[in-house]
Formats: C-alpha cells, structure tokens, sequence
DNA sequence: GTCATAAGTTGATATATATCATATGGAAAA
DNA sequence: TTTTCCATATGATATATATCAACTTATGAC
C-alpha cells in the first residue's frame, strides 16, 4: 500500500530534486516527502512567492522558467537573475531568514514542487550528507549568481545584452534560434540600463547582421562575434 | 595534558569562530582543531587568497579588514564587499568549488585563523547541527553581499558613494570619525565607476557639508541627508 | 635626502546613456 | 466592435559619467 503511494505520488522521471537531493535519505524519509509533496502550476507572469512571504514551504522548480527579482515602489524592477530547473535558485536564502527576501515570478509556464519546510530543515538537523549536498548546492548556485552580477556590472550597454542574449542561447535554451520569454523591458530591468536603449540596441545587433529578429523570435547569426562583445562591450 | 594544549591553543577570547561555529563540536573535536590550528597575519594590501587558489585550508578572519574582489588582467579590479570578522565572507564559495573564485586581500592588519579544509568538511559531513549552522550563516552572508551588489547597482554615482561611507560608519568602524582603508581607486572599483568621478564627489560631499575630509579622515556630518542619497541617489 | 612612483586633484572634453516626445501595432477589456 | 493599454519603436535632446591631460602631493626605495 506504501510502496503504492510512493509509486503514484514521486513518479516524477525529470524529477533532479529527487535524483540529485534525496540520494542521502532513507526510504521512510522519501515516502515522508512524497506523501506530503504538492505540485503547483503557475501561468506566465504569476508570482511564485513575494518578498516578505514567510517561509512554509521547500520549493523546487520542476519545469518552466523565472526570474527573481527586487520589486520596490518608488524604483524600477530589478532583475537579479533568470533561471531554470537544476539552477536552483529556489532554495536562494532559504536558510538566510524567515521570509523571502526577493521576489520569485514564472516568466513561462512552471510547475514547482512543495515540500513543507520544517521537514526539510529537520533533514538538514538530522542527517549530515544530506546537508552538505544542499549547501554545495546552494553555494554553487549562489556563487554563479554572484559572478553573472558581477560581469553585468562591469559591461556597458551592448556587452550587457549581447550577455543576457546568449545566456538564453548557450545556457537557458540551447539553441541558437529560441522566443525572447521577456519583454524589452524586462531585458533592460535585467541588464541595468533603459527599455529604449535595449530595443536600440537590438536593432543595431540586426543590423550589423548578428542576430535576426521578429517580434519575439531571436536567432543568433554571428554567435563568435556576439560572444566577443559580451566580454569586452 | 590535553587540557594543558586546549589552554595554549585555543585561548582565543574574541574568536566568534569559537563562541558561534564550534558550539556544535564535541570537547575532542574542538580539541582537535585547537592542535592543528594556525594564525596567520597579512599586512596592508597582502592578498590573503587569490583566485584560482586550492582551497586547502579553511579560514576564518578574526582581526582587521579585507577586500573580496575580482581580479583580470585586461580589465580593471572589481570589488565585491569588503567584509569583517563576523561577516563570514571568507566562506563564500569555500562549499561551490577546489579553487576559489575571488581573491581576497587584506585592507588593514589582519589576523586569519587557518584549519585543515578536510576536517571541516569531515565535521560538516558527520555533524548535522554543525552543517546546518554553517550553512544558515553562509546563505545569510552571501545575501547580504547580493542584496548589497543590487543596491550599488541601481544607484547613480553619489548615491553609491554616500552607500559606500555610510557602510564604513555604520557597518565597519560603527563611528561617524573614521580613516578611510582604501584609495580612492578602490572606493571606485566597488562602485564600478571611474576613480576621478570619485574624488569629484566626495569634493562635493564637502562643499555640502556633508562630509569632512582630510586626506584618509573622513567625518560624516549630515547623516540623514547622505542616508537619503544613499536610497535614492 | 632625492628620486621615483603612486595617490589625489581639477578642468576640459568626449561619450554613453537616460529622458522626453511621439507614433504604431497588437492584445486584452469593455 | 471599440476602447484602452502596453510593448515596441525611433528621433531629439539632456544628463551622467568616462576619458584625457596636466598638475600637486604623498609615500616608499635607494
């Protein structure tokens, strides 16, 4: 009956939280966590969690893609990064506070899945592998986190996006030819800089032949010399 | 006997290292780790690790001041954060990676209290409590420092100044009377802009009565409004 | 001490980027 | 359908910031 539950409930196969986490627990503590996980769907441009929002629950992103982000009245957006399942970026300050301290919003349909948060913590208590993954983990992600800001700083206008464009190509999509899941806006709030500036940019990327554009379909067309700028522009 | 080398070697009555991390050691651990610590001291502008390093040992900063930065060649040096002791920087990344990431240099005179990497990683790996607390300290250092690199980032030059002081007076030397321990250079290279800019600035800070400087002394007088344009400037 | 090198300073100018204005197309709401 | 709103787009202009040049003042090496 036990075996069946866990049978129906963690049949998860693209499931890396379960192939790369839970490797350090015990078969009570998985059937634990696959009673009592529950999967969420989000539409584009729903909030996942807020700023400010307790912690209750272990999230993971499963499928999809979001941005965390600062939101705050008064200034513009800031994008801190964009991230797919297996960057986890989920579990970004989890053990720093209580309360989320970013804003985590899906920018294409997602999927996530929750685990209550004083089972995982209680985990991390208890068994000591299993919170030396984790920790890796999450120094792993938050140091990528930190040097993509860091390069971001350091660029000006056209190096910025010709980075976060083939960040969608290299790493996000892997693909030369993929939809922008962002608005301009959103690219500028990202790279630091203003929406018009972006949307110049671009068309100047067009025309010097280095990607096509419509709408928002992007293909890179000169992926050598784009890489150039995104390190020295 | 054994108590006789705890004595000698552990009679570290400042060390937050002891008091905050170690509260989770047992009495043989810490006893272990007592015989194979080393002090080690950095003069100004030392480089106390520099990327590409093997993590070999584990360190913490028990005295002085430093700078986390990036360093290429090509391009100039970008600072990251200039941490304290207790700030716990000089864990970052020690989880993500062999090598470290970012070189660390010594600001002030500084004190490094060096253990063998391995038995941290054994006493991570075996003592849950003891993982769990350096994780919840690593995932709270490193949100400071992220939430800090998206503040300077937003800011325009005078509001990263006034940031950057008043994170001298009221994070670092917690007075409103201190000596500056950096070079105008390197107040530049953590705001990511140009050192002239800088030094306009802060003449400008001046003329507004809002600092006093005399070479490497600097007095805050008008704190409120610097704090304004450190939020909004 | 004096020499050399780096830090600090200031002004003039160039450049990158933001802002403002205005227009168009498309998507969602009435 | 019409209306409204937002994303996209482009030009003109303003502004922030970088760069270049020249100079002074410290600081460490010999």
């Amino acid at each position: 009956m036990e075996k069946e539950v866990l049978t129906l409930n963690c049949q998860c196969e693209n499931c890396q939280l379960r192939a790369l986490f839970f490797a350090h627990l015990q078969q009570d503590e998985m059937l634990d966590i696959c009673n009592i996980r529950k999967e969420k769907s989000f539409e584009s441009n729903e909030d996942i969690v807020r700023r400010g929002d307790k912690f209750r629950e272990f999230f993971y992103l499963k499928e999809g893609l979001v941005k965390l982000h600062i939101v705050k009245s008064g200034s513009e957006d800031q994008i801190i990064t964009i991230a797919k399942p297996l960057d986890f970026i989920s579990i970004l300050s989890i053990f720093s506070s209580d309360h989320y301290q970013y804003t985590v919003t899906a920018l294409l349909p997602s999927v996530v899945c929750n685990v209550d948060m004083s089972l995982i913590k209680s985990f991390a208590t208890k068994n000591a592998a299993f919170g030396f993954d984790l920790m890796t983990r999450l120094s792993k992600s938050t140091d990528i986190v930190l040097l993509e800001t860091m390069d971001l700083k350091r660029l000006q206008l056209k190096g910025k996006l010709a980075y976060i464009l083939l960040k969608f190509a290299n790493h996000i999509f892997k693909s030369e030819r993929f939809d922008l899941p962002v608005t301009r806006k959103e690219i500028a709030e990202y790279a630091g800089v203003s929406t018009e500036n972006i949307i110049r940019a671009l068309a100047e990327f067009r025309k010097d032949q280095l990607i096509r554009i419509s709408g928002k379909e992007i293909e890179i067309l000169n992926k050598n010399r784009l890489t150039q700028i995104s390190k020295f522009g």
